[in-house]
DNA sequence: CCGGTGTGTGACATTTTGTCGCGATAAAAA
DNA sequence: TTTTTATCGCGACAAAATGTCACACACCGG
């Protein structure tokens, strides 16, 4: 085994235990020395002021908001490359993961070569493609919600008073992933 | 009617040239000298080198995407403001452009004061002062299955492929309109 | 004429949503 | 402290919306 002193530090975050092994050693495979943890608490705990070199982390974790871990982590370090990566992703929060400082936003399922791209990737790599084909319907209602839900600073109730849509339906579709597209 | 001088110059870039026309006027109602220009090649024309301090800029235009003029703009002078406004939203466009400059990314439909207030929003402030009341989730629905369908030009199951929606249902709720705010 | 496509409609099964209520928690007010 | 007020998460059931299949009709080009 080589000594980790050499390997870039990587911290991953994500409350989805398998998920994190799985993806702990297949980024160990590729040379990164990887620290995990499952909230955002800990997280921070864990790093203290030495910021590491490389991060992936999720969004919906229980406490807090991998956003606030993707904040603290820019303003340790700026140079620290952040993967934000979710299975509940959404224009909403993507705009507000680059603001506050990560270089990079995927949705789940991305497999381990997805993130190591994303973690090297530079502004302007992928020519992201404009137009293509219209958000189904379904869709666009999802990242409304987000918006939404955004900007209620994730109150629910809140939230479903706006949109004119009960407390208890806003919730189901909460709890419902995006569909692809 | 007062001078433009002492209003902040808004350039507004979009090749829907209706919609170039409404929001530019709703925008002058709220105190913007604006600009308008329907691609990216007059746009940079038009402002030469006096950085405009705030912008509204579509993606998908003929000629250059607008990510392009975003990334001018921004290196122009890095203060400006810039919003992303598209009707073909999606992550990917969303974090580049971000990381390109603008200050936030917003899908069509949007009214003004959403432009507005997305305008004057600070770069990861968590302080969100909520302006008026957003649009139900419903009427956000009818807005985007009118534009779709205009650009399917009418055709109903060509609309329903597009927004992977069964045809009977668009039948339906196209059949149903009055569907308040 | 035929095959492909689009439209309108009815009928029925499935899914989603509205609505009520409950217990638990947290913060603010009394 | 106790009482209010608001939030959240979730079960249950009826109402509404949607998915699905079917059929009839119109249009168009080979």
């Amino acid at each position: 085994m080589e000594s980790n002193r050499d390997l870039p530090n990587l911290l991953l975050v994500d409350d989805d235990e398998l998920f994190c092994r799985i993806l702990a050693s297949a980024l160990e495979k590729r040379g990164f020395s990887v620290l995990v943890s499952h909230n955002v608490a800990d997280a921070v705990e864990l790093v203290g002021d030495a910021a590491p070199e490389y991060a992936v982390v999720d969004l919906s974790m229980p406490g807090d908001s991998g956003l606030v871990l993707v904040e603290k982590l820019h303003k340790l370090d700026e140079h620290t490359r952040i993967v934000v990566l979710t299975g509940y992703a959404s224009i909403a929060t993507a705009v507000e993961a680059i603001k506050l400082g990560a270089t990079h936003y995927l949705a789940k399922p991305a497999d381990a070569d997805e993130v190591v791209a994303a973690l090297g990737r530079e502004t302007g790599d992928t020519a992201a493609e404009v137009s293509g084909q219209p958000m189904s319907t379904k869709r666009l209602e999802w990242e409304y919600i987000q918006k939404v839900l955004m900007e209620c600073e994730g109150n629910i109730s809140e939230t479903a008073r706006r949109l004119g849509m009960h407390r208890r339906t806003l919730q189901r579709k909460l709890a419902k992933r995006p569909t692809k597209s």
